[in-house]
DNA sequence: GAATTTATTGATTGATCGCTACATAATTCA
DNA sequence: TGAATTATGTAGCGATCAATCAATAAATTC
């Protein structure tokens, strides 16, 4: 991680720059401003090097952004954490509402999802259409977990949580504390469980 | 509304098109691409006039946009329709939530809520400033009447019910069909009676 | 040392952004 | 009829956007 510089069998002149801190000074600055708000000028600035360097690197920033948002939804909120088979499909996903409450609200610089704030972006924006994809597959993989535990309600279950989150995401935007999330989050969870319990 | 051009009194070269009409064009062009990404031009073109004349009769993009957004806010969804004294507010809220989900997917150009996708933008976009005091104004006044009906969970109960309705907005655009929308409200409406009426 | 390879710097490119200056056209009032 | 007023068309402002070009610097390979 900090032998970026060495490389030993690299040709060429050596990268005067560290890619991977790159990428999380660039996921800061994503996750603050948006992808349409953010301009090259802004990144190369807080990395320390000049546009054609950043080219160099990184091809465009469409690619810069895609390779940081699938870093960030392999690391921040995984579903595999939640849905064990030995619990309870509402306890894993009252566990998921729970954290998603408390990660939205961690940094009140970066508040909500990345990737589902990406998604409030014209629809032919490029960075819409990287979250878009990234937010299919992580959708279709809570609802295989959910059908899991509870196969005859699983596409509605999935709806639920996945509206609640995306709401979660944008109120924490606007303000909203953890603990107000949290709240919503619990009151969530009643409506998930009578829907997964088979009550009225 | 179709005598814009006779205008008795007025002195001066009379307007060649109507500013109503180029609201109405313009609060449909806003709420398909949002904000930041509609441009002048696009707008202007779509009118059929030149940009020296929108910014005769509308000052600037960030004023036309706040006539759309309060004429919007107005007409769509008003919660005094749905808030009455004579009806328990758990039912108020379940229609507010229902035509929610029937509003968001009208028309697939134009999902979601004009305010609440206007909010996902850079914090010191124009637009999203204009949006937030909106929206801000509305959450009061549903808290308002909420409080009247249910006063010890009234905030929580707001929270909920914004929340929802944001990732309502939120899952509409992203293609989410009107059934499952009006399911998660459904699910909601579940939790909030547990709540409002003192349940677990 | 010479050739090759890669990254850097510095200066731009063309496009688009919101917005406006200027002259002209069309109307009302005196 | 002429002055005042308001809207229009043309043309372009400075700023910013993502992306790139040519020249140079620093490394490896031969």
């Amino acid at each position: 991680m900090t032998d970026h510089l060495l490389s030993k069998g690299a040709r060429g002149r050596p990268r005067r720059f560290d890619p991977n801190a790159a990428l999380i000074t660039g996921r800061a600055l994503f996750h603050t401003h948006g992808y349409e708000a953010l301009g090259i000028a802004a990144i190369t600035e807080a990395v320390g090097i000049r546009p054609a360097s950043f080219y160099a690197a990184f091809g465009s920033k469409a690619a810069y952004f895609e390779r940081i948002a699938e870093a960030y939804v392999a690391e921040v909120l995984p579903l595999e954490t939640f849905f064990r088979d030995d619990c309870p499909i509402i306890d894993s996903i009252a566990k998921l509402l729970g954290e998603a409450a408390r990660t939205y609200t961690a940094c009140s610089d970066q508040a909500g999802c990345l990737i589902l704030e990406s998604l409030r972006a014209d629809r032919n924006d490029e960075g819409r259409r990287i979250a878009l994809r990234i937010a299919q597959i992580r959708r279709e993989k809570l609802q295989a977990f959910i059908a899991r535990g509870a196969p005859a309600v699983a596409l509605i279950a999935t709806d639920v949580v996945t509206v609640t989150m995306a709401g979660m995401s944008a109120a924490a935007r606007d303000g909203v504390s953890c603990v107000c999330l949290e709240q919503v989050a619990a009151v969530a969870t009643v409506g998930l469980r009578s829907l997964i319990e088979g009550g009225a």
